[in-house]
RNA sequence: GCCUCGGUGGCUAAGUGGUCAAGGCGUCUGCCUCGUAAGCAGAAGAUCGCGGGUUCAAAUCCCGCCCGGGGCUCCA
């Protein structure tokens, strides 16, 4: 905010034309008066969109000690515009400038506003005394640190610093060679070229909406839900069956990394100090839950209530490095506008270990044992991605050695950003990214080196020495989370098809695995039958119950991507074997039930059972989304 | 949050001021007992997102709100 405060004798005004299509509404276009008034030409700015309340409230307290200074109690409220070169938006600065007349009037003054967004004559006259003419300057985020009460440790210059870091990007290769972003030939590496494009250029034009959500909805695997918060999703029972298919799958991975698993609160006490602190480096996306008389934020992640558990208990440098796993929802209230789909929800299911490590040389041992899972798990999505590294400069080069065995493990070029400050809690950040049919990007897994909430939380381990010491804290998402995975999956089906591939998601997380389809209902018994052998190995699967045509059945299962689709008749029946059309393969064999099963379980063998979360006969299933 | 486009039975979708709001899918009933992506017939199902206004008359025009898509911003 910028303000050029005149004190009069006598001030008027004529309106003369609008300057912008949302003009004021006025009743009279002229004002005039002889009383003396302190006149204050405001210019709304950019920089105060961040916090309009704030900026109206300090403003409204600038003039009023101005008022105080010449003994002045008519106030005009004049926007002017020219002040500034960065101005805000006009329905910003008529917001700002309403609120600070409101608030000198409430605290008695009188108080003249001159309508926003027409080109107006006026006429003033200055009094000519020492503080008739002064101008003052407002920075939002700068005079808040001086006019709020800070506690001890808060870090209000983060957030400022994140807009002022300067970084480059360059192309990291398997073998080392680092080529600036703009000089790196991206032939053969088209979706590294878009995610690039994407991160730097910030080219973000989208005409389609995102792919990923009409299929969800036909899949009948998630939904919105209107009766709730937008980006609050609702889950039918095939999309639930998916989502804990791949929640166990992770767990399963974090157990055998060592990870104690934990679960804490949702909702967290503002006033917490520790809380308190970390919550100064993000801007309020906070979904807020009053109880009694007191505000409790939903989490925004699992990091806190790990943190908070891990400051109480004992640790030994034995123990190092120390793993805590954790999954359960979060909350960002994300600006409305920014939703979209199961790419950015404002609540979703965060996969989130912490692993304590002594000192950078442990961190960098842990990343490159995180890296396994990390690609693993991604693969077994099997879907495309491009990764990025964003690395503090002084630590890409002290530990080049390092960074080099990590892209090397990656085992294709990525992208790596350098900043010459550290902006955030992290120095070394990894993140694993899928392009989608918007050309549009998003993180899945990611994995950090946080050197600033040991101290912030007071987590401590007891050294070789006896002593305390605080550690560093590895932050690291294996998967992403479930709704990011998702999307992935269903955006590389997509991209599958546009290939000429029939679209599929992978058979371990796929809600159905298999779909047993008689001829007629004399045959519905014997599927039973065969159901039970399934059963033994623990494939999802249902039986098409319905009186319909075969065509009709197969085409209800090709709708839904059903992976194996089970034809059975009195030849079956004779024979013992059923005819499977195989999606994978786009073929129809004649196999033994025993052998589809075993087939099934052997390329699912690293995902732990999940059971198909409705009932088997479609005749008793509800129909939530799905078309047929 | 701001800008912009949209919202019509469970899904899809025609209708842009004037009779009982078209069709398709699905659902239900009956027939057919069926061999690898849509068998036949009939029936039920809509306060046209919600609220207000303009008009003799509103799904249709205007205002506000809710939800969704896109853009800006943002992405701990």
């Amino acid at each position: 905010m910028r303000m050029l405060q005149i004190h009069s004798d006598g001030f008027g005004y004529e309106l003369k034309r609008k300057a912008i299509k949302s003009a004021e509404k006025v009743e009279s276009k002229t004002y005039s008066t002889d009383d003396s008034c302190l006149v204050n030409f405001i210019a709304a700015e950019s920089s105060d969109e961040k916090n309009i309340t704030k900026a109206s409230s300090l403003t409204a307290q600038m003039i009023a000690s101005a008022a105080e200074d010449v003994k002045e109690k008519n106030i005009v409220v004049y926007p002017w515009v020219h002040l500034t070169e960065a101005p805000a938006k006009p329905s910003v600065a008529l917001k700002m400038l309403k609120s600070v007349a409101k608030i000198l009037e409430e605290q008695g003054y009188n108080v003249v506003r001159v309508p926003f967004g027409w080109y107006k004559a006026f006429s003033i006259h200055c009094k000519g005394h020492p503080l008739a003419e002064r101008s003052k300057v407002l920075d939002v985020e700068t005079t808040e640190i001086t006019e709020e009460e800070v506690t001890e440790g808060e870090d209000l210059t983060a957030i400022k610093a994140e807009e002022e870091a300067h970084s480059k990007f360059y192309i990291m290769e398997p073998d080392g060679s680092v080529t600036p972003v703009e000089k790196f030939d991206f032939t053969g590496f088209e979706e590294l070229r878009l995610y690039v494009k994407y991160e730097t250029a910030k080219d973000r034009t989208a005409s389609e909406p995102p792919v990923h959500i009409e299929y969800m909805k036909q899949l009948e695997l998630v939904d919105y839900e209107p009766g709730s918060d937008a980006g609050n999703f609702r889950w039918p029972p095939r999309g639930l069956t998916l989502k804990r298919a791949v929640e166990e799958r992770v767990i399963k991975e974090m157990l055998e990394y060592g990870a104690h698993i934990v679960q804490t609160p949702l909702i967290y006490d503002y006033q917490h100090p520790s809380l308190k602190s970390y919550l100064q480096r993000f801007p309020s996306r906070q979904y807020v839950v009053r109880s009694g008389d007191r505000d409790y934020f939903a989490r925004f992640s699992a990091c806190f209530g790990q943190f908070l558990m891990i400051s109480q208990a004992q640790v030994s440098y034995r123990q190092l490095p120390l793993k805590i796993f954790e999954i359960a929802p979060s909350f960002r209230r994300e600006q409305s506008g920014e939703l979209a789909g199961m790419r950015r929800p404002r609540a979703f299911t965060m996969p989130d270990i912490h692993e304590i490590v002594a000192d950078v040389e442990m961190a960098k041992q842990s990343i490159l044992k995180q890296l396994e899972f990390i690609m693993k798990l991604h693969a077994e999505l099997e879907i495309q991605y491009e990764v990025s590294f964003r690395i503090l400069r002084s630590f890409f080069e002290e530990h080049r050695d390092f960074i080099n065995a990590v892209v090397a493990r990656v085992g294709k070029p990525v992208m790596i950003e350098v900043f010459d400050e550290r902006y955030a809690y992290f120095l070394f950040k990894g993140e694993w990214n899928v392009v989608d049919a918007q050309k549009k990007a998003a993180c899945l897994g990611t994995c950090q080196i946080d050197v600033e909430n040991s101290q912030r939380f007071n987590i401590t381990y007891i050294g070789e020495d006896g002593k305390e010491h605080y550690p560093l804290i590895l932050h690291t998402s294996p998967s992403g989370s479930i709704e990011r995975i998702l999307y992935g999956v269903l955006e590389q089906a997509h991209k599958d098809m546009k290939r000429g591939k029939k679209p599929t998601l992978p058979l371990w997380m796929t809600p159905v695995q298999l779909r047993l389809v008689p001829v007629d209902d004399s045959l519905i018994d014997y599927c039973v039958e065969l159901g039970k052998e399934l059963d033994k190995y623990g494939i999802r699967y249902e039986i098409d119950d319905r009186s319909l045509t075969v065509g009709k059945k197969i085409r209800s299962a090709e709708k839904l991507w059903i992976p194996y689709i089970c034809v059975i008749g009195e030849r079956e029946k004779k024979s013992g074997k059923v005819s499977v059309r195989r999606r994978a393969e786009g073929d129809q064999v004649e196999m033994k039930i025993d052998d589809v099963a075993e087939e099934i379980a052997s390329k699912t063998s690293f995902a732990p059972k999940q059971q198909l979360m409705l009932p088997k006969m479609i005749t008793k299933q509800a129909i939530f989304s799905r078309e047929v």
